[in-house]
DNA sequence: TTTGCTGCAAATAGTTTGCAGAGAC
DNA sequence: GTCTCTGCAAACTATTTGCAGCAAA
């Protein structure tokens, strides 16, 4: 429940690559890095800049284009905003309530150990046949709070 | 809990375009009474179909200026998407669970009977002051599943 | 050698904005 | 009569796509 070992995450990424004959590119097994262990829910924008290090000529298309191929394997969730900005848990990619701070845009996982699963309770009450979910908090990170300055 | 009657909606949000000095154009008062009922979740463009009978000349900007505008004054629930195609609740215009069919884009409210609330687990936590939540799930509908043709 | 990948630039689509005329009050 | 609102079209921005050259296997 707590954090995945990146190595193990990373290693599932790189198997499934190899399984769905997907090229090892150095590009590609550095973005699958990034999010074998996901530090913050990185958004495309800042695995680009970290990418840009190592490769000058890193290509935004290129993140996105490998951003989805993972999801496409099903080894990263995708936290998708209206505003733009998708975030990435490629170290949990399986649905999970997320807390996200409104000034500053972290997101981290809540250690919630209360919390029955509603999706049979949703699926009685509807009728639905639920396939995933999405639990979001919104409010203001301790750091935040402190620095209450101006914006 | 669950479902507010439209025309007290409706005065609702009336009062506050007059208490915020916002003229009562017609274009605005028509966008108000479909959000006070707010059947089916709808969104901008559906918004704006139902309009264009009435207001042949009705701009797409229009309706977001309005949408906008009664949002800020906190009469409607907007339920982005990343997608693009928000939804919009002026109903119930508070955070509430939400159903979401993936295939026909239906969306409803389920009447969960044994929800409590998350919200101060959360924040015990995480640390976090959380101001607002968001829970979506996501499935097919009954009708949905029922015509299991193709897509 | 073959096939898929990268980088660049252009295209896309939902939403927002500038502006001039129209309308609420 | 004043000041906001509307409608139109252009702007905006995150993301996607076409294409030619390049690199993995």
């Amino acid at each position: 429940m707590t954090h995945n070992d990146p190595q193990k995450r990373y290693d599932t990424i790189i198997r499934k690559f190899r399984e769905n004959n997907h090229k090892l590119t150095p590009q590609r097994l550095a973005v699958a890095r990034i999010l074998a262990k996901s530090e913050g829910h990185p958004g495309v924008e800042s695995i680009y800049e970290q990418l840009k290090e190592d490769f000058p000529t890193m290509s935004l298309a290129t993140v996105y284009r490998n951003v989805m191929l993972i999801k496409s394997l099903g080894e990263v969730l995708e936290l998708g905003f209206p505003e733009g900005g998708n975030r990435y848990d490629g170290n949990k990619p399986y649905p999970h309530p997320h807390v996200i701070c409104v000034r500053c845009k972290k997101i981290i996982d809540p250690n919630l150990t209360g919390l029955q699963d509603l999706t049979q309770e949703v699926a009685a009450a509807s009728g639905f046949k639920i396939l995933t979910h999405r639990m979001d908090f919104f409010g203001l990170c301790e750091e935040c709070l402190s620095s209450q300055d101006a914006d």
